[in-house]
DNA sequence: TTAGTATTAAATTAAAAGCTTAAATAGCTG
DNA sequence: CAGCTATTTAAGCTTTTAATTTAATACTAA
C-alpha cells in the first residue's frame, strides 16, 4: 500500500471512528433517512447530528437530496457499503 | 448493529485511522518486524514508533515477543488481517 | 406574511491525541 | 562489571477534536 493510499484510507477511517457517526452510517445501510429520523436514534440533539451529517458529507461517504422540509441522506460511495458490511461479518456475527 | 458492537468498532477504526499506525498495520500483514525496522520504514522516531504500537498493544490487534534486544511485533487478531485485505481491496486496486 | 419545523453555521469551552526530548530499563558482549 | 544497543516510559507542550449553545437560514402551510 502507496503512502497516499494509507493516508487517504486512514482520513477515511478517522471520519468512521465517531461512534455517532458510525452508527449514522449502519442505519443509512438501509434506507436514506432525514436528519430527525437520525436524531431520534442517536439520541442527541439535531445540530449534533446535523455537524456529523457534514463531516460525512465532506470525506464524500454520504449524499443528501432535498424534499419539502427534510433533507433526505444516503451511503454515497458503495465501498462504505461493502466495508461497513465486512465489519459486520468480522466483530457482529456468531 | 447494536450499540455495544458500535462502540467497539469505533474505537477499533480510530486506532486504525493514524497514517502511522495503518502504515505499521500494513507493514504487519507480510511479517513480523522489530521496531527498528519499522522506524526506518515510517521515517520517525523509535520513541514515536514505540508509542504507536503499545497503542496498537492495547487494542489488542499486535502482539510482542522478545528476542535478545529486539522486540518483534505481528498482527494478533486475525480479523484485522481480514480487514485491511478488504480495505486494500476497494479502496487500493484497479 | 407569520408560525412552526428542519437545517446549518459560528463561537466557545473542555477533553484528547500527537510529537519531542530526555531519562529509565533490559539484555547482550567484551 | 562496563559499555553498547534496542526499546519503553514519562513529562511538557502544541494541535485537534468534541460537545454545547446560540444565532441564522430555508421551506411549508395556514
Amino acid at each position: 500500500m502507496q503512502d497516499e493510499h494509507v493516508k487517504d484510507i486512514a482520513a477515511l477511517l478517522k471520519t468512521m471512528s465517531h461512534p455517532i457517526r458510525l452508527k449514522i452510517l449502519c442505519m443509512l445501510q438501509e434506507k436514506e433517512m432525514a436528519v430527525g429520523d437520525i436524531r431520534e436514534e442517536v439520541k442527541t440533539t439535531n445540530a449534533n447530528v446535523s455537524q456529523h451529517l457534514s463531516i460525512l458529507r465532506n470525506q464524500g461517504i454520504v449524499s443528501s437530496r432535498k424534499d419539502a422540509n427534510f433533507i433526505y441522506n444516503k451511503i454515497e460511495d458503495e465501498r462504505i457499503l461493502e466495508l461497513i458490511a465486512k465489519m459486520r461479518e468480522l466483530f457482529c456475527e456468531v
